[in-house]
DNA sequence: ACATTTATGTTTACAATGAAAACATCATTC
DNA sequence: GAATGATGTTTTCATTGTAAACATAAATGT
């Protein structure tokens, strides 16, 4: 009882294994070849099985989004700490995690952003998500208060950013870019040069918007 | 035969009439509902019809989305021929028609830029997107050769802004905003208001980036 | 200890779907 | 006018999501 690694009850967790299956099988062979009797087989279970542990399929395609908002979380923060009191590369770094994350799990990104699933019914998924933006928004607060940014609403000023970043990570995995980006290396550049656009801003001095 | 009304061989123009139920399927329905067989339904034919003219499924998800990208480009290239002497509302205009666009029908969006569809593998679907992208870079290097933006790159520029509005519009649809956004005049002030922070940029002075 | 209830898994069944194959019909071309 | 190709229909089949009926192990109450 001690140990969990038999863990037996009739076959195990099998709601974890059916999580790790559908994630694993997702990534392998693509959103449109997903069907619950596949991810049903491959962990050794009936088709009908996966009806105990959630209410269809895209209850389990949610829980994939939800898992994937806790890790994008967790990685930001991550970042975050590590780079607690150099705002300017907390910021970079957590962008570039950012798309990495996206770029490293394609499928799991266009569940989490694709709009397939309506992230405001499951309570679950929504705290995820909306766990994930308030970590982005601490960073860039940070670098309010260090005086990195112009005074502004830290709410515009995260959504830029993000609008940012999210398009870019968007357009990378679908397949939108004239030159393909594959590696991580190739990503960290760019991402880096659109922090710094976005920052130093691309407009010359003879604008005066109307409001 | 001079007027092509009924334009009778056999049923008529059906691929076009099944493009265009499709959308419209599609877009009221969702993309989980949309089927072959209740796209001929809807369009008056058996459920095998459409396959004379499209290969599979996927081949008339990869039409409609094509015909996104045209539609797109022509209102992109409308609003720049509309501000041809004045840049900078040509780039916010762009920008704008670029969201509304996306808002308008977010399912046709998710088909364009989902990544479901391998867009290098068809032909005429990837030129109709080149020339989306086309077109917001004939924008971009109008604006550089007013001197509206800092020397750089017009494809680095491009990219920037495409990120940000890209990403602002998907995360719309995503439904990923904390306050929903629904009307065109909310998405119209804030997508004025991130091209002002990516022309003026976020960021205050004392910044070296090191490379 | 035993019966009851609940959680979990299986088998069976069914309708919807994408796709192929065989067949039918109309239009065009030789 | 016959041959040919384009277009539409009917039939057929495997896959899939999901519900229902059934089975069994675990938990719980007496």
């Amino acid at each position: 009882m001690s140990k969990k690694e038999h863990n037996n009850y009739h076959h195990g967790n099998l709601k974890e294994k059916l999580l790790k299956t559908a994630a694993d099988l997702l990534i392998k062979h693509g959103p449109t070849d997903l069907s619950l009797r596949k991810v049903a087989q491959a962990a050794g279970v009936s088709h009908a099985a996966p009806y105990r542990h959630f209410n269809n399929k895209n209850s389990l395609l949610a829980a994939i989004a939800q898992q994937g908002f806790i890790t994008l979380e967790a990685q930001i923060s991550l970042v975050a700490q590590k780079f607690y009191n150099d705002p300017q590369n907390q910021l970079i770094e957590t962008c570039v995690v950012y798309v990495e994350f996206i770029m490293l799990s394609p499928e799991i990104a266009q569940l989490m952003f694709g709009g397939h699933i309506d992230i405001n019914r499951d309570k679950a998924l929504l705290d995820a998500s909306e766990n994930t933006l308030t970590s982005l928004l601490n960073v860039m607060q940070k670098g309010s208060q260090h005086g990195l940014y112009i005074k502004h609403d830290p709410q515009a000023l995260t959504l830029a950013v993000r609008s940012m970043i999210h398009g870019f990570a968007m357009l990378i995995i679908g397949k939108q870019m004239s030159s393909t980006i594959d590696s991580k290396q190739q990503a960290r550049i760019l991402t880096r040069m659109l922090c710094e656009m976005l920052l130093s801003g691309i407009g010359t001095n003879e604008r005066l918007i109307e409001q």
